[in-house]
DNA sequence: GTACTTGTTGAACG
DNA sequence: TCGTTCAACAAGTA
């Protein structure tokens, strides 16, 4: 599922190959996932062209060369951006031979034929480049924006963990401000920290061998830092291996493991613990969420 | 057929 | 007002 070191890898691949790019046309066959709709958002892009690519929390923010309004993307739980250069269907279907440059969901594979049947929206650039958009359960959106409609959206971020204005100290204020509520929900709250979800709260809880059902009140100053540390660690160790649902892609790129294999309790239930090796990940549904956790470890 | 999964929003509740 | 819980969105997997 696409987080923050998914979604950032997303934006990384995308600011290498769309920017600048004249649109030629944009085709949508799911409206419905164009929330501004789409035949505003087909004027507004025909012949326009994407000057940046920001991301806050788990949202893209795409900059447009002529006219004020932006396109926000949200990948939800199943989207996918995939770029597929022009040459690259001339030339070698075979993987890892172009440049595709992709992320998101793994489901449907990243290499599979273009467009796919969950393909909701292509932009086709001027060069014969193409951005597909392809979304499984159909959560994601894209949205013609208005200056306003992108400062509302942008409002309801908190900091971002990985920027400079993450500091142990504003950390601390925010869990000051928080005290009542419980550790797995103000970590999944986007509006005091942007960008952690299920599978990087988990990672980080297990890393400050804290767990995640605590009252962040009950939280010792130790706890404190030790998590502080934790959700940097766990963000820039996945931002750097490009995030954790991007095996694929990096096999084909020759590229050394990815997060999926750092992930220390997520998805390892029943499994023993890789820090004690003496008691088996616990898994329990909180607060709606599967939560993973070691029982030994994690007080 | 049923349960389960996931991000986010919004409504309902104490 | 605040925090939590639940439903909703969709569809594939076990």
């Amino acid at each position: 599922m696409p987080e923050l070191p998914e979604v950032e890898t997303v934006r990384r691949g995308l600011e290498r190959t769309v920017l600048g790019q004249m649109i030629a046309q944009v085709d949508v066959s799911l409206p419905k996932i164009v929330k501004s709709g789409a035949e505003a958002l087909q004027l507004s892009l025909v012949g326009n062209a994407f000057t940046s690519i920001e991301r806050r929390g788990k949202l893209l923010l795409f900059s447009l060369k002529e006219g004020d309004e932006s396109v926000l993307v949200h990948l939800k739980m199943t989207g996918q951006l995939i770029f597929e250069p022009a040459v690259r269907k001339n030339v070698d279907k075979s993987i890892g031979s172009g440049e595709r440059v992709f992320g998101g969901h793994p489901h449907p594979a990243f290499d599979s034929a273009l467009p796919g049947s969950y393909t909701h929206l292509i932009v086709t650039f001027e060069s014969g480049d193409q951005l597909f958009y392809n979304d499984l359960r159909q959560f994601g959106y894209w949205q013609l924006a208005t200056v306003q409609d992108r400062a509302r959206a942008l409002s309801k971020f908190g900091v971002e963990p990985l920027s400079s204005h993450f500091t142990e100290e504003h950390f601390e204020q925010l869990l000051a401000t928080s005290s009542r509520s419980v550790l797995k929900s103000f970590l999944l709250n986007q509006q005091k920290i942007a960008g952690l979800g299920n599978i990087y709260v988990d990672e980080a809880c297990f890393h400050a061998r804290v767990r995640p059902t605590r009252l962040v009140g009950s939280l010792e100053p130790r706890e404190k830092r030790a998590l502080f540390q934790a959700i940097r660690h766990v963000l820039s160790r996945s931002v750097e291996l490009r995030g954790t649902t991007f095996r694929d892609y990096l096999n084909v790129g020759g590229n050394t493991g990815n997060y999926a294999d750092e992930l220390k309790v997520y998805g390892r239930a029943k499994k023993f613990c890789l820090r004690c090796e003496a008691t088996n990940v616990s898994k329990i549904k909180f607060q709606g969420r599967g939560t993973h956790f070691c029982a030994k470890c994690q007080l």
